[in-house]
DNA sequence: CGCGGGATTGACT
DNA sequence: GTCAATCCCGCGT
């Protein structure tokens, strides 16, 4: 039941599309030892699918953390920023109010300083047999946590998505990628303002936040 | 070196 | 709606 990888050409492209056409896209997270001798027995994968991002959109968007810096236009080239203008495809992982991080796919040109936020993902399957309502009650939620991943920190604290996946290649990784998914219809998909911007003067205006719309 | 603040979350009034 | 937890980062000194 795997999709195709997303290759790098996937995010050579304007942000806001690559944020958009994220939506439905399986992000797949392989945890558990690298040691060969215990790989097989302990590693497991889980796979979610993307249902709301954001796009942070280069210098000039004053919400992004690579905006307003000292090299403006050119953006705001720090230490923790540099992955943002690193090729596309690489995991930007950041560490927010001292207790979460958050997952970010950079986008465009590799020197342009861009990326979209994950925001929130839903379960794609179960771990296990679907039809489990028999005999094994126990096993029949480990995730019923569904609700729970909607928010970038909490879905990477569900994942084990933390620093050390700062600057992971995804097109690459063993541990951290993304695959095709369900194709959507523009109907299904909503757009607003994003969340938690609002020191980005006009910026914050920006409907650079896309989900997927709840079946009603 | 010190200080202010944050692409959040959960608890609470 | 308000607020605090908690710590790294960016910047001024």
């Amino acid at each position: 039941m795997q999709g195709r990888r997303l290759s790098r050409k996937f995010f050579v492209r304007s942000t806001l599309a690559v944020a958009r056409e994220l939506l439905g896209k399986v992000l797949v997270r392989k945890i558990g030892p690298t040691s060969p001798r215990l790989r097989r027995a302990r590693q497991k994968i889980i796979r979610v699918m993307i249902i709301e991002t954001e796009a942070y959109c280069g210098p000039r968007d004053l919400a992004s953390h690579a905006s307003q810096g000292p090299a403006w236009p050119a953006g705001r080239r720090t230490k923790r920023t540099e992955i943002m203008f690193g090729p596309p495809g690489l995991a930007y992982v950041y560490l927010i109010y001292g207790m979460y991080y958050c997952l970010n796919i950079v986008t465009e040109a590799e020197g342009y300083p861009a990326a979209v936020l994950i925001r929130a993902v839903s379960v794609k399957r179960l771990g296990h047999n679907k039809n489990s309502n028999s005999h094994n009650s126990l096993n029949a939620k480990p995730y019923t946590l569904n609700a729970s991943l909607n928010g970038p920190g909490k879905l990477c604290r569900f994942l084990k998505i933390d620093k050390a996946l700062n600057g992971e290649d995804m097109i690459k990784s063993s541990r951290l990628w993304i695959e095709d998914g369900e194709k959507l219809k523009p109907a299904q998909i909503g757009r607003a303002k994003r969340i938690g911007v609002d020191y980005a003067g006009s910026y914050k205006h920006k409907l650079w936040r896309f989900f997927i719309r709840s079946k009603s």
